[in-house]
DNA sequence: TAATTATATGCCTGTCGGGGAATATTACTG
DNA sequence: CAGTAATATTCCCCGACAGGCATATAATTA
């Protein structure tokens, strides 16, 4: 099954999907149009992206409501973190370099 | 060919890679060792990472040093940017609750 | 209960990408 | 130039998906 966070998200629609819910919660019908995707696409990309904790879901009525859960996507931000940390030392550097400029 | 920055770190074996090249430039024999992986997978793994941007090679003698280059890794940090705001601002609304709470 | 809406699932097919082993290529050395 | 070290490339096989379509399931309403 799917685990890894990074594969996951290697599929752009499940991106796009992501993105979406960011905006709130989100019926899979609403997914569907916003997204121009077949529904039965959007499902299975829900179901990878629930498996994963990406998302979780409730039940109203006939509908599913999804909701972006954070987590997980802090899982690639922590991977990131020590790039991240790299370019913050270079900009840092760049800052002194240029305070001296100034003197 | 592979453009897309996130299915080309969907492969572990290619985070492996950049993890290890975070510590400095490296040669393919070097990383063959360090990763236990065999010598024609690193070199692919290397092709696509470096024709995605991730990595730049020189020459040296026989070898090839490899070196991170971060732009491509930024990339992503870009897409993860709006959700890291959103759970900052979870982290400020927190710090702000209990500011109230010292009161 | 029959019909309808909303979503999930199963099947099939085609594609893509990774691993392994062998081989090609490039650069160095004697 | 012959030999060797370091790396790249090719070929083949196979498993993992994604998309499309049909269908199952669940909840709702008439």
């Amino acid at each position: 099954m799917h685990q890894d966070p990074f594969s996951v998200l290697a599929e752009p629609a499940r991106r796009n999907i992501l993105d979406q819910l960011r905006m709130g919660e989100t019926s899979v019908s609403e997914l569907v149009e916003r997204l121009d995707l077949s529904q039965p696409s959007v499902s299975k990309h829900l179901k990878v992206l629930r498996e994963a904790g990406f998302v979780s879901s409730k039940v109203a009525a006939q509908r599913r409501i999804y909701r972006l859960e954070l987590e997980r996507v802090r899982a690639i931000d922590e991977w990131l973190a020590p790039y991240r940390a790299m370019w913050t030392r270079s900009l840092d550097a760049l800052e002194r370099h240029l305070d001296k400029m100034e003197e």
